[in-house]
RNA sequence: GCCACCGUAGCUCAGUGGUAGAGCACUCCCUUGGUAAGGGAGAGGUCAAGGGUUCAAGUCCCUUUGGUGGCUCCA
């Protein structure tokens, strides 16, 4: 005798269990006509599911109560479509193509299948596919749950001889794997429950109609799916897996109506309108040039404008919170990076080690891999050093070369800056009076990233870190995090970026690779949380996620697909000053190991400007634009008064253009919108006469009236000065 | 690094084995026009690079290189 729940707080009771859609039934035909699926105990489920026990019941819809979609609606629809895409692409290609792993994502769903040799998949079967799916709605086949005990799944999966499904299968009844024998095979202990039977779809009948394994839960038939296609293909690894099976990715979506679809579609336009790479080129602000090198962007002059701008603004307000300014070269010395741990722990990421002219001869007879091992290998004295103060084998003897004279001496391109900013710290005797010492650099870093990860100004191998590494007491550890934290507040509000989230990584308690007492590390983890929710924007605690030398604050944006980017990190280090030998002396007139904080709070100028071309869409404010003003003459007649007012404006120090081009108006007035240049100036024998300018601000369709141009000038710097990130000069403003 | 797709003028792109194309940008001429492109002419190409098939290759095949989407990675 269920007794039923519903979201309102209102209650039905059954005298017999009840399917789900009888419930909605009891509410109304037209919720049950309407219904998707059903939410018992927030659990998302069948509309067939039977209810026998007390619980709660939500009906889901297309539609939320504010007639918004339904997140778990599209759900239900994506997940049941992926098994329309599945039997569509059955159809079209083959049986012959085995089903892994087909689940909904954010905005759509995906199918990996194995597609075998000589078989292929490409774009150009999307139509085939995009007019079976479209079949297969049509024909409104109920989608038909039905379980199998545990012993008979089993054979029947091992008789369809697929042994993706097959390993599904063993892993939902947490059985060891007969066929994945991958490095990531799922531990006994991380099975979550042991399924004691297996359920299967049916698109239709079972035994008759497309079947999948398949937890559910689906939509009530493929007919509720409304429209689905198929997008794009890539590859994946079977379990994530590099070492596995590689499988076709098919990438596919699916809305309540064709109008959604539509709309989808059309957003993805526009978003792919603002990527930084579109704007980028048509706005001259940075080239890649593939014989200077792969993900190594050149600034071009209008970009180096607005990296110079947003450099300039931090450096101001890094001075105001008493950073001192540094410049480190691009290279270091080997045994820097073999003091840091940086080499060779991390060589794959690192473009490899430049070794002297002298030393490749003396080598030339070697192995590439014995040239390395000399090049890798660590001196006594350095080992020794190294493993007394960090008081671990952190260099194991495996490492150290006994023989100096075999040890190949080189440098690096420097991967990070800490290394060279540690050895300025240590450069000089240092008090607790003096701390924290804060040195602070644009720093170029270089790293080698895999090929396939490149991507525009956000993922390169050569960019510069607005990176600076405080030196301080364990006291002024708080303070010091505090303070990163605000910077990064005042620029992202002086900016108008608002859409990012903060995520805190702290130590996995119960490991033990981390250094570092417990003690600073529970005041560390602590002085992050409340720095990041000062902040007032979304953030995440993650156990487990802290560097293995402290905790960490990053700074997470997405792009305009959707994409997520970290982009500025805050990390606290108790490693790096035992492994320099860094000291201060304290009150007690003793040595003292300061705390190293990283922090790099917009990651790097290249990412960062990358993400900001996204923000503004290319639109820049006023003091980031590399033309601020742009002087438009109505005709040949006023090119001398134009020429005036330029010299005006560039003698006030504003970046200024004037367009002397044969065009009329409308086509200069075209132009220097199309270049989203933040104001017009357009003048013409009226202006003249009158020494005024009309002003036309980007977005406004017409000029917003004339006005005298030293009001203009001092107007426009007024909104520079103050950085504003909206333009407001306007004529009687 | 892996899989798929792509690379034609400065930019955006047509061109399915038979003489290399368009629009914009550029240069010149006409037009002197008050707010999102007036008109005309000209110039501009090793069709990413290399190799192969063919009487003939931008087009088909192979290799290399770069880009895009995803996977994996990211101190």
């Amino acid at each position: 005798m269920p007794t039923i729940t519903l979201p309102d707080g209102s209650t039905k009771v059954f005298d017999a269990p009840v399917t789900a859609y009888d419930v909605a039934m009891a509410i109304g035909p037209r919720l049950a006509q309407a219904a998707l699926g059903c939410k018992i105990n927030g659990e998302l489920r069948d509309l067939s599911t039977l209810i026998e026990a007390d619980c709660t019941l939500a009906v889901v819809t297309d539609k939320t109560r504010d007639k918004q979609p339904d997140p778990d609606g599209l759900f239900l629809i994506r997940h049941s479509a992926a098994h329309v895409m599945a039997e569509a692409i059955q159809d079209v290609l083959g049986k012959d193509i085995l089903l892994a792993y087909g689940p909904p994502t954010d905005t759509g769903f995906f199918y990996d299948m194995f597609v075998p040799e000589g078989k292929k998949i490409s774009s150009d079967h999307f139509d085939a596919i995009n007019r079976r799916i479209a079949e297969i709605i049509k024909e409104d086949r109920k989608f038909t749950r039905y379980e199998v005990g545990s012993s008979d799944a089993m054979p029947k999966l091992k008789a369809e001889g697929n042994k993706y499904k097959i390993d599904n299968a063993e892993r939902a009844m947490g059985l060891p794997s007969s066929v994945y024998h991958g490095a990531k095979s799922a531990p006994a202990d991380a099975a979550p429950t042991r399924a004691a039977s297996l359920s299967f779809y049916a698109t239709g009948e079972p035994g008759k109609n497309w079947e999948d394994l398949c937890r559910g839960p689906h939509a009530p038939s493929t007919g509720r799916i409304g429209v689905a296609v198929v997008t794009s293909l890539a590859s994946a690894y079977w379990h994530g897996d590099e070492n596995s099976d590689r499988l076709i990715r098919v990438y596919g979506t699916a809305f309540f109506t064709q109008a959604e679809l539509d709309q989808y579609i059309k957003q993805r336009e526009e978003a792919a309108k603002r990527d930084h790479r579109v704007i980028g080129k048509a706005l001259r602000l940075f080239h890649i040039d593939e014989t200077v090198g792969q993900g190594l962007i050149l600034w071009t002059p209008n970009g180096s404008i607005v990296r110079k701008e947003l450099q300039t603004f931090i450096a101001a307000e890094l001075k105001k919170q008493g950073y001192t300014e540094v410049f480190t070269p691009h290279i270091g010395g080997l045994d820097l990076y073999k003091t840091s741990g940086h080499f060779p722990y991390y060589k794959d990421a690192q473009f490899p080690p430049i070794v002297e002219r002298d030393a490749l001869e003396a080598n030339a007879g070697c192995s590439c891999a014995e040239l390395m091992n000399r090049v890798e290998k660590v001196s006594p004295r350095l080992a020794a050093g190294i493993n007394e103060r960090t008081g671990a084998q952190t260099i194991t003897s495996d490492r150290v070369e006994q023989d100096e004279s075999k040890l190949v001496q080189g440098f690096m391109l420097k991967p990070m800056n800490c290394p060279h900013h540690a050895k300025i710290f240590a450069s000089a005797p240092h008090s607790y009076r003096d701390m924290p010492v804060r040195l602070a650099e644009f720093g170029t870093v270089y790293r080698w990233e895999q090929s396939g990860e490149l991507n525009g100004m956000t993922r390169v191998r050569g960019f510069t870190q607005d990176d600076a590494h405080l030196f301080c007491t364990e006291d002024q550890v708080p303070a010091e995090i505090q303070g990163c934290l605000s910077l990064v507040k005042v620029i992202f509000a002086t900016l108008g970026m608002k859409d990012y989230r903060v995520r805190v990584g702290l130590r996995d308690k119960d490991s033990s690779k981390f250094t570092g007492s417990p003690e600073s590390w529970d005041k560390a983890e602590a002085a992050c949380v409340a720095a990041a929710k000062s902040l007032g924007v979304s953030f995440s605690q993650e156990p487990g996620e802290a560097a293995f030398y402290g905790p960490k604050i990053d700074f997470v944006v997405k792009d305009v697909i959707g994409r997520e980017w970290q982009l500025g990190t805050v990390q606290v280090d108790y490693q790096m000053a035992n492994r320099f030998d860094l000291s201060y002396i304290g009150p007690d007139n003793k040595p003292h190991r300061p705390v190293v904080i990283h922090r790099a709070p917009f990651g790097s100028m290249e990412r960062f400007c990358g993400v900001l071309i996204e923000h503004f869409a290319g639109a820049f404010p006023a003091w980031l634009s590399p033309q601020q003003v742009r002087v438009l003459p109505i005709s040949e007649k006023s090119n001398d008064y134009a020429q005036a007012v330029l010299d005006t404006l560039k003698a006030a120090g504003v970046r200024a253009g004037l367009d002397l081009g044969a065009d009329r108006i409308q086509g200069k007035v075209k132009v220097a919108a199309d270049e989203k240049v933040p104001y017009m100036l357009i003048v013409g024998p009226r202006d003249a006469e009158s020494r005024t300018v009309s002003v036309r601000r980007r977005g406004t369709e017409k000029d917003l009236g004339a006005m005298p141009l030293d009001a203009f000038v001092s107007a426009l710097k007024a909104e520079i000065a103050a950085r504003r990130s909206d333009l407001g000069v306007q004529p009687g403003a």
